[in-house]
DNA sequence: CTTAATATTAATAATGATTCCGAATATTAT
DNA sequence: ATAATATTCGGAATCATTATTAATATTAAG
């Protein structure tokens, strides 16, 4: 029932890569490493395998969840909500802790001076159903 | 010296529908709705006015910061903090906030089942220099 | 070991969002 | 009015990502 995985010595490499550095490489990155290797990979490869990892559970992509840019004219400092099912945005009412920003700085010598918080789920709606 | 703006009905227009609306449009839809007004509007208007009027500071563009979607192979959950000079992206050691989601369901009838944060700011390297 | 079944690959074409270009038009200041 | 210059539209270009397809690699069974 399942689709099966066959091992590919790909998509080893391209999972070996991933665990051993810090830098949440983009697929291009990828490519490039891998290439070296396998001197004639397609970027179709990198992609494939890395969507195949993430179904799998062993990779997370860092995107916006929607492949579309979105707008908005409120732009008093606020967080989302975004909806899992139906990919509604809403405006949260709860205040900014910017009192983050000191434990995040903490220990380290990055300078914070802002951040954001998305949280996801499911809306009202959504939920009824 | 500045790039001095004229005044456009179709900038006014994206303007006023972005500020009476809550659903975070993306540029598409507000095509699709100036279009009705402006039926020879074209989608390089509708994107070149959303970015001056993020430019003067009116509106936000809700996406990642980058073009490209990164991964990573650490699937333990964190908070991540992004150097808005050089792109980089660190994990942070910080524990992750679980409370937050019970704050954000009291008073709506939304089901919050994760929330992620980034932190936005200078990393080490860059704020050296 | 051979063979059959099927996942994977590489190359290339297709897609989809966003940006760029150029000639015509609209807005602003003089 | 006129000159200066943003802005517009339309279409082409770009760039990341996905789909297609024929050839190849992997796995399981005989």
């Amino acid at each position: 029932m399942q689709p099966k995985y066959k091992k590919s010595r790909q998509r080893e490499r391209i999972y070996e890569l991933l665990r051993n550095t810090g830098i949440h490489p983009t697929a291009s990155w990828i490519y490039d490493k891998v290439k070296k290797e396998f001197p004639d990979l397609s970027m179709g490869t990198v992609y494939r395998n890395l969507n195949i990892l993430i179904e799998q559970g062993l990779v997370r992509k860092i995107d916006f969840g929607s492949t579309f840019d979105r707008y908005e004219a409120n732009t008093a400092p606020h967080y989302h909500f975004i909806c899992e099912q139906c990919g509604s945005i809403t405006d949260l009412a709860i205040p900014m802790d910017n009192g983050l920003h000191q434990r995040v700085e903490s220990g380290t010598n990055l300078k914070v001076k802002r951040h954001r918080i998305e949280f996801f789920g499911l809306c009202e709606k959504c939920s009824e159903k």
